[in-house]
DNA sequence: TGCTATT
């Protein structure tokens, strides 16, 4: 263990566990906005050993993430008023910002439902539009495509009328919905712990931590590498994520797939047996 | 148009 190495980014569902490797971590928090969901920008992460929350803070303060530069110190250390950076983009973590989706406009906030017991994706998820017109727009736009790796087009609609349990009244909410089957046949069991997927035209200079940022707000990442030439250390323009379910590596293709990083067009999909071809 | 030589 000599370097730094790699931080997924900071997962907004409170969850537990180890989503860097700077130590082990008891729980964390992204703050948002009361009304619209949305983050506010910045978050507290609860080391359990204070070591590990001080290398933390010299391995990730002033870390770049795609366009933002992140400033991390100690809470009681913040100043009121004091400007942060924004932890990623807009609407994550926590949800998913979806290039494909996107560009039907401004995403509120968005899920993927998860089994509580057994944490497997449900299939199902929802995407809040800041409009109306938007989320319409999506419905002709996405309903009925098949994202890579699907065996089924997937079904988007509005979602159904909220029920006495209802959040988001105010909005236009969306569900993708995954046909129920998707996980179960045709592409079976994942190949391994998890699927693998192949992402190309990364550059040179990517290292993991791009794609921790890229993958990690669409689902559980278990792995990424950068494939580097080993006289040059460069990166060779490829790399691989293995994320643990299918659905979310299905969202996660479909909406990495095409967008740009820096002046690159990233592609992404299940990674293929490379062997034997036409 | 590219699919993993570090466990």
């Amino acid at each position: 263990m000599g370097d730094t190495g790699d931080m997924g980014t900071l997962r907004g569902q409170g969850d537990t566990g180890d989503t860097g490797d700077t130590g082990d971590i008891e729980s964390c928090k992204l703050v948002r906005d009361r009304v619209t969901g949305q983050s506010l920008g910045y978050g507290f992460v609860n080391y359990v050993e204070a070591g590990d929350a001080d290398r933390a803070i010299g391995a990730l303060n002033g870390l770049k993430l795609q366009t933002k530069t992140i400033k991390v110190l100690w809470a009681h250390l913040g100043t009121p008023g004091d400007s942060w950076g924004h932890l990623g983009t807009p609407g994550t973590p926590g949800g998913c910002v979806c290039a494909q989706v996107c560009q039907y406009g401004r995403i509120i906030t968005s899920r993927i439902l998860v089994d509580q017991v057994t944490g497997v994706s449900r299939g199902v998820g929802f995407i809040r539009f800041d409009k109306r017109a938007e989320a319409e727009e999506a419905v002709r736009g996405l309903h009925g495509q098949k994202p890579l790796g699907a065996a089924e087009p997937i079904t988007v609609k509005f979602a159904n009328s909220p029920g006495p349990l209802s959040l988001l009244p105010r909005f236009s909410p969306l569900a993708i919905e995954a046909v129920p089957t998707l996980a179960g046949v045709g592409l079976g069991t994942p190949p391994g712990p998890g699927w693998c997927i192949f992402v190309y035209n990364l550059s040179p200079e990517s290292d993991e931590s791009v794609l921790w940022q890229l993958f990690g707000p669409f689902g559980a990442v278990t792995n990424v590498k950068v494939i580097r030439d080993l006289a040059t250390n460069k990166c060779k323009g490829f790399g691989f994520v293995t994320m643990t379910n299918y659905e979310e590596a299905a969202v996660a293709i479909a909406s990495l797939n095409g967008h740009r990083l820096g002046q690159r067009v990233l592609q992404v999909s299940f990674k293929t047996n490379k062997q034997h071809k036409p």
